[in-house]
RNA sequence: GCGCCGCUAGCUCAAUUGGCAGAGCAUCCGGCUCUUAACCGGCAGGUUCGGGGUUCAAGUCCCUGGCGGCGCACCA
């Protein structure tokens, strides 16, 4: 020991100041002994689930002559006299190591005795079971791939505490079987989105998420600075208008996969970024559209579940083609009662409806806005099986086109599934005399005090003044979307990394108001 | 933004009416050549989220701040 006084070493040393003091030692011991923590590659002969596919039906205390090199993390250690049993983990898979003290050579002995759990390792050896029937690897010999400081959580409980899910999620990823699956889950569910678009297809584009004027959708954006061009500029609310800028130049059939920014409210259904399905195609009409939403959502749930039956939060939920079609009308016809409801009564009679259902509205809200609250009220939360909702009000839908049949209303829906809107779509508004008087009625609102109205896009309206096809175009939320199918009940779940409060105060944050240095 | 709930060892959780802050796992030391939540023995580990207050005495009560969860509002 140390000459030197131990107080503020050992007084002020936490028990994990003290587990990573000791991970520390064994590092810079297999230092000396000449072992390079970090090598620069390492070449596994199989994965762990190659082995395990390989060799499931071997019996008991079997040990092939088969040598395979395996790497993973270790997850388990369980020691016995100059036995250890390493429990290694790759991409969720777990395989047994039997470490045997004689049959392993000086070198990995010596790295065995400094191994953690939760350090990276290779394996070569052959593959055997134990005489309990385990599937293992019998090294002859180890290498270290990457030395872990910290310690993992408990090895039975794992990482339940929600918030340290979300800021650790590598954590989440290593102890947590469903964290893996669910994001597993998404990613082949975007896959079969976009395989199916491109097989009708479309052709997927990355359009700006810096935008001028933000638009395509009411909500209240991000605001952001750009230095060299002294600019105010926003982070997206959605790409609708710039994918329809690509209709209007000729592109036939695009789409969009990606991030938009809302800045709103946070709940188990909002996060301030989300990521959002997006297609745009010229001479189709809602109806096609509906029709390319149901093949969407089959492929997804096919993809996700190998089937379009699933539970949902405990509830059985069939996403079979075709869905239920029916007018949002008529559905608030229903819930209310009131058959001799249309667009054309007098706001005071809606809005007294909407009193006697304790829907609040605001002085502000036309016919179809009111109506649209009864719809969201009564209605939507207890639409459980596949429905598309169709023929919203013009009032809000300043972007979709009037309906063929009827001027109250627009060529539109929204998809709903076990209470939430999955998608929504219409016919395109492409008349650009009639978007400018939408967009100026817009304004009319924003004066009003709406601070979510559009405003007027003169680039979007220019390029409409060029002539558009007809146009039948989509929006899918894909979070949503994978909520449902992975059954899960937060939007933090199929997130990675959603936003969340610094969980300490940060003074050395970036300064953008800073002039640059360089 | 508002309301309710939560925050104790690295992890998972206890702590009676306000009365000495504990356990399991992990770590560390010792034992064991077929374990798998291994087992057996031993040592150690705390800013009870931060700050203030009441009290002889605060994890517990009060005030205030932080972070999270849920609900409401807004939306996808």
């Amino acid at each position: 020991m140390s000459d030197e006084p131990e107080l503020d070493a050992t007084d002020e040393a936490s028990k994990l100041d003290e587990i990573m003091a000791v991970r520390r030692e064994k590092l810079a011991r297999l230092r000396e002994a000449g072992i390079d923590p970090h090598p620069p590659r390492f070449r596994p002969s199989h994965t762990l689930i190659e082995v395990r596919d390989a060799h499931h039906a071997l019996p008991a205390e079997t040990e092939t002559d088969e040598v395979v090199t395996v790497a993973g993390r270790i997850v388990g250690r369980r020691e016995l006299g100059r036995l250890t049993f390493l429990v290694l983990r790759e991409d969720g898979v777990d395989l047994q190591l039997f470490c045997r003290s004689g049959t392993l050579d000086d070198a990995a002995r010596a790295l065995l005795a400094e191994l953690d759990v939760g350090d990276w390792v290779g394996a070569t050896g052959v593959v055997m079971t134990t005489r309990t029937g385990e599937l293992s690897v019998g090294p002859s010999t180890l290498t270290l791939l990457g030395k872990g400081l910290r310690p993992l959580p408990d090895k039975w409980h794992g990482l339940t505490d929600t918030e340290q899910r979300y800021r650790q999620r590598e954590v989440d990823l290593t102890v947590n079987p469903d964290a893996r699956r669910v994001f597993a889950t998404r990613s082949r569910i975007v896959s079969a989105l976009r395989r199916t678009l491109q097989g009708h297809g479309y052709v997927e584009v990355e359009t700006p998420m810096l935008h001028p004027i933000p638009g395509g959708a009411s909500a209240r954006p991000f605001v952001t600075h750009h230095h060299t061009l002294d600019l105010e500029l926003y982070l997206r609310i959605a790409p609708e208008l710039y994918l329809k800028r690509l209709i209007a130049g000729g592109m036939r059939r695009v789409f969009e996969v990606n991030r938009s920014f809302r800045n709103e409210g946070m709940s188990p259904r909002h996060n301030p970024e989300f990521t959002m399905l997006e297609s745009y195609a010229a001479y189709d009409d809602y109806t096609d559209i509906m029709a390319l939403t149901e093949e969407l959502i089959t492929a997804a749930a096919l993809a996700a579940n190998g089937s379009t039956d699933l539970e949902h939060q405990g509830r059985p939920l069939s996403l079979a083609a075709p869905f239920r079609r029916v007018t949002l009308l008529d559905l608030v016809r229903e819930a209310t009662g009131r058959d001799d409801l249309t667009y054309d009564l007098p706001r005071a009679d809606v809005a007294a409806l909407c009193a006697t259902h304790d829907v609040d509205v605001d002085d502000a809200w036309g016919v179809g806005r009111l109506v649209v609250a009864l719809y969201e009220e009564l209605v939507e939360p207890v639409l459980w099986e596949p429905t598309f909702v169709l023929d919203h009000p013009v009032e809000v839908s300043p972007l979709a086109r009037t309906h063929r049949d009827d001027p109250a209303v627009t060529e539109r829906f929204e998809l709903i599934v076990g209470g939430r809107e999955l998608a929504n779509a219409f016919s395109e508004l492409v008349d650009a005399d009639e978007q400018r008087r939408r967009f100026t009625a817009q304004v009319a609102a924003r004066h009003a005090g709406d601070d979510e109205a559009m405003r007027i896009d003169e680039a979007y309206l220019r390029a409409m003044e060029l002539g558009m096809p007809p146009t039948g175009g989509l929006g899918v939320g894909i979070d949503r979307l994978v909520m449902l199918l992975a059954d899960v009940a937060t939007i933090r779940d199929v997130i990675l990394f959603p936003t969340l409060r610094p969980d300490r105060p940060d003074d050395d944050r970036p300064d953008t108001d800073r002039p640059d240095t360089d």
